[in-house]
DNA sequence: GTTTACATGTAATCCGTTACATGATTGA
DNA sequence: TCAATCATGTAACGGATTACATGTAAAC
C-alpha cells in the first residue's frame, strides 16, 4: 500500500469527517464559517483531496439518496481511516517545530476530545507547554543577545510581538491544563450521537 | 512585461536583499538563524526564486570576485526591484485577511523602517490595530453565539487560544504605536554620557 | 588526508490556486 | 422564468518539497 504520508490538510479533512460524516460542500462551509477556518480551501483542493482519501481506503463515499438523488456524496471514515486519524492525533509534540506547528496542534487538541482519555490530553498539553517554554527561552535569549545588533528598532519590536504571542500561548496551555485537571468527569463514556 | 505578481516568499527575499545585498547561502542562514525564520527554505525553493527575480529584472547578480573567484553570486536590487519592494511594503492592511496575513504584516513592519516616514509607519500600525480589533470582535461574537453549540469543551478552549493570541497582537500594536509616537526625533542627541 | 562547512544547482513529484464548466434545486 | 444557491468537478499552471549531485575551501 506504501501508505504515503497524508498532508496536513488531508488529516484535518479526515478528522472533520470522523467527527461527523460530511459532503464536500459541507466541509467547505465549515471552513468558511468557523474561526478555525482562516483557511478557505478551493474546490480544486478539496475534491481531489477527498478522492485521494477515498482511494487510499480511508474514506467511503455514499451517494446521498436523501429523498431525491441530487448529485451529492457523503463521506464516512473507514476503520483504517479512523486508525490513521487516531495516529495523527496521538503524535507527540515536536519541540523543534512547535513554532510552525502550533495551529495544527490546536486542531489536534480539538479532535482529541472524542478519542483520548483526559490523562492523555493532559500529557499532550504538558508536552506542548514544555515545548513552548523552551521555544520562548530561545526567543528571549535571541532578543537580549542578537537583536540589539540588528540595526533599527523594528526588528526588536517585531521580535517582541512574537514573544508576546508565545507568552499568550504558553499561558493558555497552563490555564487549560488547570481547567481539565480540575474538571470531574462523569464516569461514563462521553457517547456522542 | 505582464509583471506577474510576486510570491510572498519572493517579496521577502527582495526585501532582505534590499536591506543588504546577499548571496543565496547567506539568505538561507538568515532564515535559519533569525527567529523570524521559522520557515527554512530549501535549495530547490531559494535558488529558483532568486533566478526568477533576476529574470524579472528586480535583482542583479554579481559574481563575487572577492579575492579568489569561488562560485558565488551576490544579489543586489535594481531600481525596479526597489520600487516593487516599496510597493509591497506600502500595501494597505486588508481587514478581511488579517488573520492569515499577520506574520507577513510583521515582516513588512520590519522592512518599513528604512523606507517609510514615522507617520506612514504609524498609519500602518493604526490600520493593523483596527483590523485586529474588528477581527477580535468577530471571534468573540462567535465564542458567545456559536461555540457553546459545538459539542464538547475543546472547541471553545481552542477558540480561547485564538482570542488570547489576537488580544496579545492587538496589545502589541497599541504599545508599539505609543512607543513610536512618543519617540522624539533625535534632533538633538538625547543625553549621552 | 579526510571530514566539515561553503555554495549552488537540478529532476521528480505532488499539491494548491485560479479559472472555468456543468447541472440541479430553490425562491422571487 | 430568472437569479441565486447548491454541489461537484476539471485543466493549466506554478511553485515547494525531497533528494540527489557537484565542487571548492578550510580545518583538524
Amino acid at each position: 500500500m506504501a501508505a504515503r504520508r497524508l498532508t496536513d490538510f488531508e488529516q484535518v479533512l479526515l478528522g472533520l469527517i470522523a467527527a461527523a460524516p460530511s459532503a464536500g460542500y459541507d466541509l467547505k462551509h465549515q471552513f468558511a464559517m468557523t474561526p478555525l477556518g482562516v483557511y478557505q480551501p478551493s474546490s480544486g483542493a478539496l475534491y481531489p483531496a477527498l478522492r485521494r482519501l477515498e482511494q487510499a481506503g480511508l474514506l467511503r463515499a455514499e451517494p446521498d439518496g436523501n429523498g431525491r438523488a441530487r448529485r451529492r456524496f457523503v463521506y464516512h471514515v473507514t476503520e483504517p481511516g479512523l486508525a490513521a486519524h487516531a495516529a495523527w492525533v496521538r503524535q507527540p509534540v515536536n519541540p523543534a517545530t512547535v513554532g510552525t506547528d502550533l495551529p495544527l496542534h490546536l486542531m489536534r487538541f480539538v479532535m482529541m476530545e472524542r478519542l483520548l482519555s483526559r490523562d492523555e490530553v493532559l500529557g499532550f498539553l504538558a508536552s506542548l507547554r514544555d515545548a513552548l517554554a523552551a521555544f520562548l527561552d530561545k526567543l528571549e535569549a535571541y532578543a537580549t543577545d542578537a537583536a540589539p545588533g540588528l540595526g533599527g528598532h523594528h526588528p526588536a519590536l517585531a521580535l517582541d510581538h512574537g514573544i508576546s504571542n508565545y507568552v499568550a500561548s504558553l499561558a493558555w496551555t497552563k490555564r487549560t491544563i488547570n481547567v481539565l485537571a480540575g474538571q470531574e468527569r462523569p464516569d461514563r463514556a462521553p457517547a456522542q450521537p
